[in-house]
DNA sequence: GGCCTTGCATGGAC
DNA sequence: GGTCCATGCAAGGC
């Protein structure tokens, strides 16, 4: 890998005209073969990062350039739009099944059971267990289901509450979509992007092991990811307002997720996890 | 074209 | 399933 500045342009030309070097925009995906990205636009050129052949820049791992990520990012979202989502891809490459359904609300449903459940869940500060401190989380829970199950993470447990029927309406638009059957929701509260949550796996004994986890989002859209466990590659996509995202199979025992902050992100996010309890 | 600054995302340590 | 800090991009100003 060569960066730009430690180059002179002249030097550079003539490797690229020689075909002995090619470049990339930032980081992962493609290889743009002049100094325009593969939208057309100019490149900054400090920003450039040139390679000597293609699998040198793919072992390194680059993606377009900012332009070219927005209508990557577009593209997404008018598919989503249109509902062009393939329910069936797996999103994950291994080791797990991670399906997106992408919007399963109309924008007014979702933004009313948003009102409601902004409005009317007994929402409560999470508490945590970490290297022996114990924190109160900004974010805020509640845990839902057929019976006042216990539920243990981060070594604390918690009783769960019979179910309101709004959500008993959203579990069963989740079971409908998916054909899965689920006892239980856990609810989190992000009031805006500086809350999220840290790499994890939802891999407690109270849960039926590889058992489907529905991921119902409303309100602010936020990215999640995936990384592999032993690997260390990641997956990640955006949330948007009535999505929903189902992980099942060994996705808890090979991936971790996590709910990136972010500082752009000011409106609250809620998440509906659906799960299934052992009883 | 290039230096400087800022903003933002990410990952590791505890 | 938190928090803090270091690091490294990306991009704007000039």
């Amino acid at each position: 890998m060569i960066t730009h500045l430690a180059n002179p342009d002249r030097q550079l030309a003539a490797d690229i005209r020689a075909g002995s070097i090619t470049f990339a925009g930032n980081k992962r995906m493609k290889i743009f073969g002049t100094l325009r990205c593969a939208q057309g636009k100019r490149m900054k050129r400090e920003n450039r990062i040139f390679f000597q052949s293609i699998d040198e820049a793919i072992n390194e791992g680059y993606r377009p350039c900012g332009h070219c990520m927005n209508v990557a990012y577009h593209k997404w979202k008018m598919d989503l739009f249109n509902n062009n989502i393939d329910e069936t891809r797996n999103l994950l490459p291994q080791d797990g099944t991670v399906n997106y359904y992408g919007n399963i609300l109309s924008p007014k449903a979702a933004d009313r059971y948003l009102d409601y459940l902004l409005a009317s869940i007994p929402w409560q500060h999470d508490e945590a267990v970490i290297f022996g401190k114990h924190y109160l989380t900004k974010r805020k829970v509640a845990w839902y289901a057929d019976m006042p199950y216990e539920y243990t993470y981060s070594k604390v447990t918690k009783r769960a509450v019979v179910w309101t029927a709004e959500l008993l309406e959203l579990k069963a638009i989740v079971e409908q979509k998916t054909g899965e059957r689920f006892n239980s929701c856990l609810l989190n509260l992000y009031h805006d992007g500086n809350e999220g949550m840290a790499w994890h796996s939802d891999g407690e004994k109270d849960l039926m092991k590889d058992g489907a986890i529905a991921s119902l989002s409303l309100g602010a859209e936020r990215k999640f990811a995936f990384r592999h466990k032993q690997t260390k590659e990641t997956i990640s996509l955006m949330l948007p307002h009535g999505s929903l995202l189902v992980m099942k199979d060994t996705t808890q025992t090979h991936w971790l997720h996590r709910l990136p902050p972010t500082t752009t992100v000011k409106r609250p996010r809620v998440n509906l996890t659906f799960r299934m309890m052992l009883r």
